[in-house]
DNA sequence: GCCGGCGCTTGATGTGGATCAAGAACCTTC
DNA sequence: GAAGGTTCTTGATCCACATCAAGCGCCGGC
């Protein structure tokens, strides 16, 4: 349990008091591999910290999907638009291996905001670090082409390749199955 | 001034001691049309909003541009990810028309969340906005086609058209100019 | 008011990556 | 361990969009 506690404070102190407000409210959550954690059309009620697995959140479109981003040990999981304004989601979460998650409801954490006020900050810290993450990926979308995404993602996520099929991280960098397949066998 | 009052109580209402203490950090900053609010390359000293005047947020690329975003009247201006994270800007931003905006330091935007826990959670709700808008455009660019991006950018600010730059629009909705003079001639 | 330049349009041509297709190497399940 | 499904690879074809090119119109500066 001390996970949730230890990944919160990477960003902000809580007293032990504050501590004892704030357990309570996050369970565990365990999903088999391929199980949906989030479908399309449901509103997110969870906001998660990654204990185990990996997972791929996904946008369908007519028939097929576009991963738009993963998530693994000690990172968030969730669909935060969804989870924010209440509306059905449009991203779908599905363990790609098995998985734990531990999870805290949504009007959990915004009671936590009014009365915990580290947790607040907190909010604002993750959001900041998110809005970070997607300027970064925005400008490698822009500024990169399809061998430099790739070689780029192989520098920071090496493992990634060994966990998830070669169709998702296709889509994730924009490309379709063959040309990734083709794009691995020239980098060699 | 109160433009700035206004702004920040539609997120969280503020106590007339608390504005107090807020107000005298904001200050109004003109640039003509033409000029450069943020080089790329340097740090984002300044968060924004908008009073009058209609900027782009862009990225170079080996010597092209491409638009990202646009900020007007109400909405917020600035880079960000350099703001919080001092480090260089990758983006740059320049005034498409004159432009009035209301800037804070960042060391006094940070004093703020420190003494002024209403501007922390500010921060949070501002933050929340934007991770959403981002993952609406990033639907967007995943889920329609060139000619519906359009149609969508038309419906939801279609004074943009008379206010920048097709070229700017074209990139922003990721084409050529000649493809989006050809979109446009087809659509009508 | 004239000149120069930039932005927009329109046409001709080229190409990177998508699509279609088929076979091989897997996991998974019974 | 055989059967069936999925994923990955490799090849052939195709097409949307980029690129190249040329002409026009508008605006700003002197």
């Amino acid at each position: 349990m001390s996970l949730v506690r230890r990944t919160i404070e990477r960003y902000v102190k809580l007293t032990d008091a504050e501590w004892a407000v704030v357990a309570p409210h996050w369970q565990p959550r365990d999903f088999p591999k391929g199980a949906f954690i989030t479908r399309t059309g449901e509103v997110e009620p969870w906001f998660s910290i990654v204990e185990q697995g990996v997972q791929r959140l996904f946008v369908e479109h007519d028939g097929s999907e576009v991963c738009v981003g993963f998530a693994y040990d000690g990172s968030w999981s969730g669909v935060y638009d969804s989870f924010v304004t209440r509306t059905p989601s449009r991203f779908a979460v599905q363990a790609v291996t098995d998985s734990r998650l531990w999870s805290i409801r949504r009007e959990a954490l915004y009671g936590l905001y009014d009365t915990v006020p580290a947790m607040d900050r907190w909010g604002r810290l993750i959001l900041e670090e998110l809005l970070i993450g997607r300027a970064t990926r925005e400008i490698e979308q822009l500024t990169l082409d399809a061998e430099a995404r790739y070689r780029n993602l192989i520098r920071r996520s090496p493992h990634l390749l060994q966990l998830v099929a070669q169709k998702d991280i296709a889509s994730y960098l924009r490309m379709t199955p063959e040309t990734f397949s083709r794009l691995r066998a020239r980098v060699r």
